[in-house]
DNA sequence: TATACAAGCTCTAGTAACTAGAGGTTCAAG
DNA sequence: CTTGAACCTCTAGTTACTAGAGCTTGTATA
């Protein structure tokens, strides 16, 4: 099977400059060209897009999922270090979480304070003008 | 009381180079300047860095922060437009909760997978590699 | 008052992860 | 053989800053 660019871009839905800017990044290797220069793609190259995205989709950043691929294809590496990107990624993302958490609460208690007023001055840029 | 741009740094916890960077992109106005070509601050000056520097924290983007003074400056709105913007900004930040919870989810299972499974080929990549 | 040096100035370019557009070429169907 | 969709490269824009080069000003101390 060889996919055109577009063909890749529908089976991966990834969009045909996304794909051309990953190459150019180094993310895909650079794709065999046809007679007239157009990109020719493997179903090996389809499936690291789709591993690319599945990762993105996940919140991998494009230099973990550099690392991702090197330990894929490298055979020189502890078994679980794949693992450890892994856990390293859920922990930023429950620090995300609970940043979120604490940001929800101070809206929340923003926007509650000006419900309650009940006068016609909007308490909320008063809040914002507080110093924290 | 009269600030250079070093100790307006200090006041508002804001970095040297993004105090100019809001001038520059007209988030403050343009700073009065000394005989030898020096930014000289103001206490306004001083307030409405400590207005955009909280709301930052609080998740507003630039352009949110720009509607917000313009609120303030212009008699001319209904009362609770402010309250509007931060309103809709409490959604986008919910909604952001519940998606990073979801990735929380995919992540401590593949995680997980992995570690029950006692191989010594890591499962990690194996589920990165599915098509989801 | 001379001097040293911290702090200021402008301008350019870099960060992450793409996206959009211009202007030109190739492919495939009819 | 023609048409038009899909492809090509290259440049520049997005967000919110940050870093650095090369130069000037302000101020504390001798």
């Amino acid at each position: 099977m060889v996919y055109s660019i577009g063909q890749l871009s529908k089976e991966t839905h990834c969009k045909v400059p996304t794909i051309r800017y990953y190459e150019d990044i180094g993310l895909l290797e650079k794709a065999q060209r046809s007679a007239g220069n157009q990109r020719r793609y493997t179903s090996q190259q389809c499936q690291r897009l789709h591993f690319i995205r599945h990762s993105r989709a996940l919140g991998f950043s494009l230099d973990e999922i550099k690392q991702l691929i090197h330990l894929q294809d490298c055979k020189h590496h502890d078994a679980h270090q794949a693992h450890d990107v892994a856990q390293h990624h859920l922990v930023e993302v429950r620090n995300k979480i609970e940043q979120l958490k604490q940001l929800e609460q101070q809206l929340l208690t923003m926007i509650d304070n000006c419900d309650v007023d009940g006068s016609d001055d909007c308490l909320v840029l008063k809040s914002l003008n507080e110093v924290s």
